[in-house]
RNA sequence: GCGCCUGUAGCUCAGCUGGAUAGAGCAACGGACUUCUAAUCCGUAGGUCAGAGGUUCGAAUCCUCUCAGGCGUGCCA
């Protein structure tokens, strides 16, 4: 029961309520005025002589009060009462800086937490077992997932990840693009390499896809191959002629293609939408008419419009095509509606950041149709370009050229926990250059050993310990007392601190903060490492910095978890 | 032109949603293995947070403008 107490009360959390109840004593005395309790920020002062956290409330609320911020402080921390006696010192500081310095026991009393929750220590239940659905990577299938799907891959996996961690009841969802005007392309590139027609050559397609992966399908479409994914198998006819054929073969390939890359990333989905199918089902003209019938549509130049200015769009968008067919973003908000109407008030989009200007349209769309979904739904996280580099040179992606890095590459020349940690480095929000030959050359820089390596290393004490006649002990037999060098607390504040990074990380879809949280650790870690021995003469203290170790093994464990990065037991 | 993203050490990037003297990793230089994995550690050096205003006790962070780069602005997705 304490335990379970410690494990969802962060050190943070309790600062706070240790301010507000002192708040509420000075009002109550009267000791101070405005009775009204401000929002409370806890935070951890850049210099640690500041002590381990420190409060700000005092100087926002000096204006308010018509007292000198430091006054207000004195006169809060006068009514601080640490029943559990978490502080060795607090301290007023600066313009008014309330400083609160940890005791040792206080600190090491947290790694209790740690055994007592194992592989779920950093999960919570804020959630609260709520749905969430996420839709990443989506590509469409008229080619091999290049490297920018890679991102999506890892940011939307980890996302996902981090929310199940948090208590979300998730779903992870790919949508196929396998109906509209780039299929017909795919189709007619595919049939002209039956044909042996090349690019260059006068019949051939204009905009066709020209990478070499079309012959492939195009061969196995004529050696009458059988292709299957997902829920699809599809026989070659094998007929040149019959290009209806041929798009059903190539999207079934290509989806397979796809389908084995992610396994090969360790990503996997619940549900597969295809776009087809909500024209099949109907969805497609059913929200026509509700947008026809919403008054937001009018008829210009043969084509249908939607009034997107009318949601914040910078000009209207078509529709409806003048040859009748759809524009992308007509059963984008068919899906998105039936999303809504599959009972998800709860959306994240996962996209690249090339894709942005759909944000508003599906926006748009879904609030023209009236039927209570908020404005600004669904959440949308759009990652950055990222820019391959190769022999110095950057290298221009192209799907329709045929020029690209495909995910397969990466992860067979630089592996997959490298790849998603790379991909997982950097915020979305930022560019990604991503350096072939220093990936693959220069693999042993890459953080994600430095990371892994301090895992191993932890993994092969504990093999030398037990050699010794020393097993980790458990929370019990830790005589934790022995713990207080600046290195050792330095590891059992930053253990104390990942609930909250997970937290953090999870709230804001930022997977790159857990990425960088476990390199700090990793590196706490190793300086420790190398100024004190663990298994030595003295039991206690052995035993003591035993346990701590295996607190450390654990966290790290459990965030390259979250990152879908192997934790090695030997390097 | 307009919209979105970005601009922080030589390079690649963090900066906990407004806090105290702006950080890390590479690269450079100097050190540390007869001791649990040197894929490691310690130290030195490196800054007009693109620029200019504004908001307030306090700004890399918020608002405006300017400059620079990326993406978008298709009856492509």
């Amino acid at each position: 029961m304490s335990d379970r107490m410690e494990l969802e009360v962060s050190m943070k959390d309790k600062l706070r309520t240790l301010v507000r109840e002192a708040l509420e004593r000075c009002f109550a005395d009267g000791s101070l005025a405005s009775g009204e309790i401000p929002a409370i920020v806890i935070e951890q002062p850049a210099n640690a002589d500041h002590g381990d956290f420190a409060c700000t409330v005092a100087m926002g609320m000096a204006k308010i009060e018509r007292k000198a911020p430091r006054m207000v402080a004195e006169t809060l921390v006068k009514h601080i009462e640490d029943r559990e006696g978490l502080c060795s010192a607090i301290d007023i500081a600066g313009p008014g800086f309330i400083n609160f310095r940890i005791g040792t026991e206080a600190w090491c009393r947290t790694l209790g937490a740690i055994e007592a929750a194992g592989a779920r220590f950093g999960c919570s239940t804020a959630g609260e077992g709520r749905k969430v659905q996420v839709e990443f990577v989506s590509a469409n299938p008229t080619g091999p997932l290049h490297i920018g799907h890679g991102r999506g891959a890892a940011i939307g996996d980890t996302i996902c990840r981090l929310l199940d961690a948090t208590g979300w009841d998730v779903t992870r969802e790919f949508y196929y693009n396998d109906a509209g005007a780039q299929i017909a392309n795919l189709a007619l590139s595919v049939q002209s390499r039956c044909l042996g027609i090349e690019p260059g050559d006068p019949r051939w397609p204009a905009d066709g896809y020209q990478g070499d992966y079309i012959m492939d399908v195009a061969r196995s479409y004529l050696a009458r191959e059988t292709v299957d994914a997902g829920d699809q198998h599809v026989t070659a006819v094998g007929d040149p002629n019959d290009l209806d054929a041929i798009r059903r073969f190539a999207v079934a390939y290509l989806r397979r293609e796809q389908d084995q890359d992610l396994l090969a990333f360790d990503v996997h989905f619940d549900v597969y939408s295809l776009e087809s199918n909500l024209y099949t089902e109907g969805r497609v003209d059913a929200v026509i008419r509700q947008l026809v019938e919403s008054g937001h549509t009018y008829e210009q130049d043969g084509a249908l419009w939607l009034r997107t200015t009318d949601f914040g769009d910078d000009k209207d968008r078509v529709m409806r095509k003048s040859d009748g067919s759809y524009t992308y973003f007509v059963p984008d908000i068919a899906y998105h509606l039936a999303k809504w109407e599959r009972g998800f008030t709860h959306v994240i989009n996962e996209q690249g950041a090339d894709h942005h200007s759909t944000v508003t349209r599906v926006r748009a769309g879904l609030q023209a149709l009236s039927v209570g979904i908020p404005q600004g739904w669904p959440d949308y996280v759009l990652h950055q370009m990222v820019t391959v580099m190769r022999g110095g040179e950057e290298v221009k992606i192209s799907k329709r050229a045929g020029s690209y890095v495909t995910l397969r590459d990466m992860i067979d020349e630089v592996g997959r926990d490298a790849t998603r940690f790379f991909f997982l480095m950097r915020k979305p929000d930022s560019q990604l250059v991503f350096d072939i030959d220093l990936a693959k050359q220069q693999t042993l820089e890459n953080p994600v050993y430095y990371v892994q390596y301090a895992h191993a290393r932890i993994c092969s004490i504990f093999e030398n310990a037990a050699d010794k006649g020393f097993a980790v002990p458990c929370l019990a037999d830790a005589p934790l007392a022995r713990l207080g060098t600046a290195e050792e607390m330095e590891i059992v504040k930053l253990l104390a601190s990942y609930p909250e990074v997970v937290e953090g990380s999870a709230l804001s879809f930022e997977p790159h903060r857990v990425a960088y949280y476990l390199q700090e650790l990793a590196g706490a870690f190793h300086s420790f490492y190398n100024r004190n021995r663990v298994i030595t003469e003295e039991g206690d203290l052995t035993a003591a910095r035993l346990f701590l170790l295996a607190c450390a093994a654990r966290v790290l464990n459990n965030g390259l978890t979250l990152l879908g990065v192997s934790a090695p037991e030997k390097m």
